[in-house]
DNA sequence: TTAGGGTTAG
């Protein structure tokens, strides 16, 4: 349903589009009628003609009609001037150029300034550059008005190089004082990652204007100097300068905490600015991003006239809230009200079916994707495969990255953590192998790689890997390849091992690499190591609550019950919350969701009953519960019951009951699945015959006929 | 006689 409705859309927005084009040519053949013709003898009215046109064809017609008048030569400047500038406009750079071109022998800057805007404005900043330098070459001197255009080029082109050229050349011509001039060096020095030299610029500036405060804001922003920016803001209100609507935009794009955002909304109402479609946008944006996602919504419902990027803002800050089923809904009354999405819409839509982890989902959306013909395909396809991956598909993800036509460094990392994650270590290594021949691997492709090697117990690769990344790569191991070693030889039992690695590490240790030793702990029950680990992490990662059970669990399955309620009050003093435990499952395009002990679900009674007899069933085939998992301290037998209430099983027994006799049973778990789950989960493969595919907060588990995929080594 | 800088809103 909804791809016949985006497909319409599509074909009627070409039709809109063919109708304009179609009443642009009507205007143009009444503009260029007889009557008209004889008015453009005139000087004054010939300029104000050629401003005003509004298509190709009629400037072309007026450039012909000025070539017979009598009043021009064809070398006039003035009017080849405002010919080169108006062929620009409207978008037809050769015509400009061509122009240009005969009568280059010119030494008017003007005329250089107007060709150099041109290719600016058109984003071809390689050719504008090309041509301020034969400009120089030419002795033609600069001025006030080249600097603006130039520096926009080399910002564009992050071309560091030749900015620090041009803005030598604004140096010595002096016009480094102009207050445009000084904007636009901060502007590209910003483009280029030099913040300091922005500020330093903004210091020493002789005048500054409110394009120079929102020039340092946006430097700040766009590099990540959020606190700068803000500090910045705050001097600009004490020194009584009001701030306008761009200013407002990059200080928004700076705030983290709710007060501030709060802050800023009262700043734009004090100084009466008009709260447009793209600050209402941005605030939305704004508040989603302090986690504040009421007061998103609030800005977006009160939104009249929601364009694209309204849309699509709300559905990628719900995705990356976590709240895939609002991000879908949003999009679903988004083609409801014939809003036409676009590629970056469909990168939130993929975010959030991505965490909802359901497959039909999947398949609905890449249908629609290539209905759409959108454009940004690499983006999209890459993606595509990495939802097939999340919603359990190896087989549609190897699919779809086959077909693509293009691969880039991302899309080629994608496919093989897809490969880790689903614990098939040896075909990410085959992929590796082949991507290697092609293109470069860069340090997420190694973190890809050594996940894998690390899932699949691939020790010996996955050193291999770790030696060549600086030798042959050039790419320096960071904290989290480190993390990955640590994950590869603590899974296999080597905790010594990886004790003495993170020793000779280096570089400092962050919370990754000390979590993998901890996890590793975990597994192999060794409560000094962990002890050890923990001590570092809770200095560096003390709000992380996964933490502090990991290490109560490892006390109380060690019989060491004081220690783990220990650590459970401390976690308690600190004001850490524990995040609950859930299992998501899909039946029939609806996502369940279980907790546990859940009794929400109406066909509670029966699922309860079928879970009973299942239990049974597997108990009689040799499954016995592993009551290390359940460490509250109680009875024995309480202990069994809350093991079989846990949540994986709960969804799994309500997939088996609503799912058709045979077909593979999909769930989702927000935590990594319990040890007593995954052994009750091989046993229920085997008596039912059914394909379990698990995805926990790690990786896939895909049981089959009594077996993991993981082999147990997670 | 002509022109310019700061937001890729996601």
């Amino acid at each position: 349903m909804a791809r016949v409705v985006v497909t319409q859309m599509v074909m009627q927005q070409k039709l809109t589009k063919f109708c304009h084009l179609r009443q642009q040519w009507r205007l143009f053949f009444s503009a260029s009628s007889p009557q008209q013709q004889t008015e453009f003898f005139d000087p004054e009215t010939c300029i104000s003609s050629i401003k005003q046109c509004q298509t190709l064809q009629s400037l072309k017609t007026l450039h012909a009609f000025t070539l017979r008048s009598r009043f021009y030569h064809h070398h006039d400047l003035f009017l080849v001037t405002n010919l080169v500038s108006q062929y620009a406009s409207l978008g037809s750079i050769s015509h400009a150029f061509s122009l240009f071109s005969s009568v280059s022998d010119s030494c008017d800057i003007f005329l250089w300034n107007v060709m150099i805007r041109a290719f600016v404005d058109n984003r071809q900043f390689d050719r504008s550059l090309q041509l301020y330098a034969q400009m120089r070459e030419l002795d033609i001197n600069p001025d006030n008005f080249t600097f603006p255009f130039v520096l926009k080029a080399c910002g564009y082109l992050r071309d560091i190089e030749f900015g620090v050229k041009v803005h030598k050349d604004a140096v010595d011509s002096g016009y480094w004082s102009d207050v445009f001039v000084g904007n636009s060096l901060i502007a590209m020095y910003g483009k280029c990652g030099r913040v300091d030299v922005c500020r330093q610029l903004f210091d020493e500036m002789p005048e500054r204007n409110v394009v120079t405060w929102s020039s340092l804001t946006g430097a700040y922003a766009q590099n990540g100097c959020y606190e700068e920016g803000l500090l910045l803001f705050k001097r600009m209100m004490d020194e009584g300068i009001r701030p306008n609507r761009v200013v407002i935009l990059n200080v928004m794009a700076c705030i983290r905490k709710v007060s501030e955002a709060e802050d800023v909304c009262r700043v734009v109402v004090d100084n009466g600015l008009d709260l447009d479609q793209s600050l209402q946008n941005a605030a939305m944006v704004m508040f989603a991003r302090c986690g504040r996602m009421d007061m998103a919504r609030k800005f977006f419902d009160g939104i009249s006239n929601k364009d694209l990027v309204s849309w699509t803002s709300m559905i990628e800050a719900y995705a990356q809230a976590d709240l895939p089923l609002e991000a879908l809904e949003v999009f679903r009354q988004m083609i409801l009200r014939r809003v036409l999405p676009d590629s970056v819409t469909f990168l939130g839509v993929i975010r959030a079916c991505s965490s909802l982890a359901s497959f039909q989902q999947a398949r609905t959306v890449h249908g629609i994707i290539i209905h759409c013909f959108l454009g940004n395909q690499l983006a999209l396809d890459t993606a595509v495969v990495d939802l097939y991956v999340k919603c359990g598909s190896l087989m549609y993800a190897r699919k779809v990255f086959d077909r693509m036509k293009q691969k880039n460094v991302i899309s080629w990392s994608t496919m093989i953590s897809g490969y880790g994650m689903h614990g098939h270590g040896r075909e990410a290594l085959f992929l590796f192998d082949q991507m290697k021949a092609l293109i470069k691997p860069d340090h997420i492709t190694f973190v890809s790689v050594l996940s894998a090697c690390s899932h699949a117990g691939l020790i010996d690769e996955g050193w291999e890997c770790f030696n060549s990344m600086l030798r042959d790569f050039g790419v320096a191991p960071r904290p989290e390849h480190y993390a990955c070693m640590v994950d590869m030889l603590g899974r296999a039992g080597k905790l010594n091992e990886a004790r003495e690695f993170i020793e000779r590490m280096p570089i400092r240790p962050d919370a990754g690499v000390w979590g993998s030793l901890l996890g590793a702990c975990r597994i192999h029950s060794n409560v000094e190591l962990a002890e050890m680990a923990a001590k570092a992490l809770f200095d560096l990662d003390a709000e992380n609550p996964g933490r502090y059970v990991i290490l109560s669990n490892i006390y109380a399955s060690s019989g060491k019950r004081t220690e783990a309620d220990r650590i459970r009050a401390l976690m308690k003093r600190r004001g850490v919350k524990k995040i609950t435990g859930h299992t998501v499952i899909e039946i029939k395009n609806k996502v369940h969701t279980f907790v546990a002990g859940d009794r929400s679900q109406p066909q509670t009674e029966l699922i309860y009953s079928e879970l009973a007899k299942l239990m049974d069933r597997i108990r009689r085939e040799g499954y016995t519960p592993d009551l290390n998992f359940a460490l509250h301290d109680v009875e024995e037998e309480t202990k069994e019951k809350m093991l079989y209430v846990h949540s994986e099983k709960l969804a799994i027994v309500f997939g088996l009951l609503n799912s058709g006799p045979g077909s593979a049973i999909r769930i989702k778990k927000n935590l990594r699945v319990c040890g007593d789950c995954h052994t009750a989960t091989k046993f229920i493969s085997k008596v039912t015959g059914r394909e379990i595919i698990v995805r926990d907060a790690h990786r896939f588990h895909h049981f089959k006929d009594g077996t993991c995929s993981c082999g147990d080594y997670w």
